[in-house]
DNA sequence: ACTCGACCTGGTCATATGACCTAGTCGGTG
DNA sequence: CACCGACTAGGTCATATGACCAGGTCGAGT
C-alpha cells in the first residue's frame, strides 16, 4: 500500500469501498482512479494522494476483501460452535453451496479476484494466504478438536476446492446444491464419522 | 456474431486467437481492439469490419476457446476408451488436477472467461453449456457405459465443481495434486467400484 | 465494360484516463 | 507568528481507444 493510504482511515476505507462495488458491477476493465473518485465525490487527486495508482488500489482492495471474508467465515462457525458436529457440517456446506450456487456478490468479486491473481504474483500471494486461513477454519468446523492433523488436510483437500469449484459450475449441473451437500457431508462422514 | 465473422475464415480466427493471447497475458483490462490489430497486424477498421466491438470479439473468443477445450478433452478422453476403466480414471484425474496446479494457460484463460461470465449472462450461458457438456465427457470416461444416470450425474455432481475449484485452491493446500488424484479416485471407488 | 460485394486502409475526432504540477486550507507545534 | 505536514482541488497535457467515414482494390457475375 501508498504509505498515505492507513488501512483504518476513513477515506482510505470509502476508496476501497468504491472500488470494490466498481470492480463487482464492471470488473477490473472498467475500474479508473477517476470512476472511484467520482463514486465517492472527492477529486481524481484526492484518490491519487492515497492510491498511486490502479494497481495499488487493486491490492489494497484485494486485501481489504480476503480479510472481511475470513472474518465472517470465522464468525458464522464461532456461532455453531455449541452445536453438535453433524449440524454444524450441514449448515456450513449448506449455506457456503447455496451461497455458490446464485451468482451473489462473493461470487462476482472472486471471480475478478482470481483473474487478477492469474496477472499479479502478489495478488495471487494475497488469495493463498487466504485460501490457508480458510482451509484451517473449515478444518475446525467440519471436525472434532482432536482430530490428527492428516485427517485434516484430507478433509479440506476435499472441501475446499469443491465449495469453490462449485461457485462456476454449479449452476450447470443437473442437480442443484441440496444434493451437493447431501453428497459432501456423506463423503465427510466416510472420512471422518461425526 | 457480427455477419461478417464467419467463425471458419482465416482473418476471424487470427483475430480471435491474437484477442485470446492479450487476454491470457493481459487480461480483459489490456484487450484493445486496436491492440489485437496490431498483433495481428491488420489495420484497427479491418478488425472493426469482422467484429463491431470489444464485447462481439470477446464472446466470439469465448465460444471458440470452450469448443477447443470441449474437443481436446473429448480427445484424450477417446485415446484411453480401451484401457481399464481404474486406469482411465487415474489418468484423467493426474492430467487434470496437475494442470490445474499449475499457472497454466489454460487456467489463466478460464479466470479471465469467469470473470466477463460474472457480468455477461450469454457468456455465462455459453460456459454453463461447455460444462454441462464437460459433465457428460467426464462421465463417459469415470465410468462404465451402463452405469444409471442417476451415478453418472453423482460422480459429476463431485468431480466437476472439484476440478475447477482445484486449479484456483490447488496451490494453496498442504498436499499437492497427486494426494487431491488418490482422494479423488478413493471417493469414486466408493460411489462407482471399477 | 459495368456493377457489386468482400475486404482493407488511413484519417478525423470525441472521449476517457492518468501523470504530474501548483496552490490553498487547516491544525498542531515550537 | 511561522513552519510543516496532512489533505484537497483544479488544471494541463500526453496518450490511448473506439466510432465512423471515405475511398481504394479485386474478383465474380451479368
Amino acid at each position: 500500500m501508498n504509505g498515505r493510504a492507513s488501512s483504518a482511515s476513513p477515506k482510505t476505507l470509502q476508496i476501497i469501498e468504491a472500488a470494490l462495488t466498481i470492480l463487482r458491477d464492471e470488473g477490473e476493465r472498467g475500474l479508473s482512479m477517476r470512476g472511484v473518485a467520482g463514486r465517492v465525490g472527492v477529486s481524481l487527486s484526492n484518490v491519487q494522494y492515497y492510491f498511486r495508482g490502479k494497481d495499488a488500489l487493486i491490492r489494497a482492495v484485494v486485501d481489504h476483501y480476503v480479510a472481511q471474508c475470513s472474518r465472517e467465515l470465522a464468525d458464522a462457525t464461532a456461532r455453531t460452535t455449541e452445536r453438535p458436529l453433524a449440524d454444524r457440517r450441514r449448515t456450513l456446506l449448506r449455506d457456503t453451496l447455496r451461497h455458490g450456487h446464485e451468482m451473489t456478490d462473493m461470487c462476482r468479486i472472486f471471480r475478478e479476484l482470481w483473474s487478477v491473481a492469474g496477472r499479479d504474483a502478489s495478488v495471487e500471494a494475497a488469495l493463498d494466504a487466504y485460501y490457508r486461513q480458510t482451509a484451517e477454519t473449515l478444518a475446525a468446523a467440519l471436525l472434532a478438536p482432536d482430530a490428527p492433523d492428516a485427517l485434516k488436510e484430507r478433509v479440506v483437500l476435499l472441501v475446499l476446492p469443491y465449495v469453490e469449484g462449485y461457485s462456476v459450475t454449479g449452476r450447470a449441473l443437473a442437480q442443484g446444491p441440496d444434493a451437493a451437500v447431501d453428497l459432501l457431508l456423506s463423503l465427510l462422514e466416510d472420512l471422518a464419522p461425526a
